[in-house]
DNA sequence: ATAAAAAGGGCGTTATAATGCACGTATCAA
DNA sequence: TTGATACGTGCATTATAACGCCCTTTTTAT
């Protein structure tokens, strides 16, 4: 998982649930600039940032071994 | 996953792997000092420095819809 | 085509991660 | 128990994530 990948993930994630950067921003308590910068690849988030937008995403990050 | 069980796992997998926090400083690039206050729990590392030390473990991050 | 909505991004400030240094604490072997 | 090795942590500095403001660009709907 590259951080490039997480973006485009978080993003797809959003756009099925039909929501925009401006209610993520709201649902996660994260400021809207932070969301653009993540979904657009350009920052290093941290892994508070990117826990807290895929918990309201429904999603999850796991840890496995390399295949 | 939350950072405490982030740190967790880490640290358990240099251990099994039988590398000091040292070796794991030098064989990613990251200081010491972030490597132990990563495993330590004190800290909200980046996705980057989380990336490059699990890569270096043998394991990488996954995105999973909650159960 | 064009208006509205959404997304992207520059800039400056604030908060904090990353780092080295130094030292305390814990673990383990002899 | 003592010495050595590994780990934890306070502090100061540097680098950069998070953020708001505001404008541009892109996308979407009519």
């Amino acid at each position: 998982m590259h951080v490039s990948n997480l973006a485009r993930e978080i993003k797809e994630r959003r756009k099925t649930l039909d929501i925009n950067q401006q209610q993520l921003s709201e649902l996660t308590e994260i400021g809207l600039r932070t969301i653009k910068g993540l979904e657009s690849g350009k920052t290093n988030p941290t892994l508070k940032t990117v826990v807290t937008i895929l918990t309201v995403l429904g999603l999850e990050l796991t840890i496995k071994t390399q295949k």
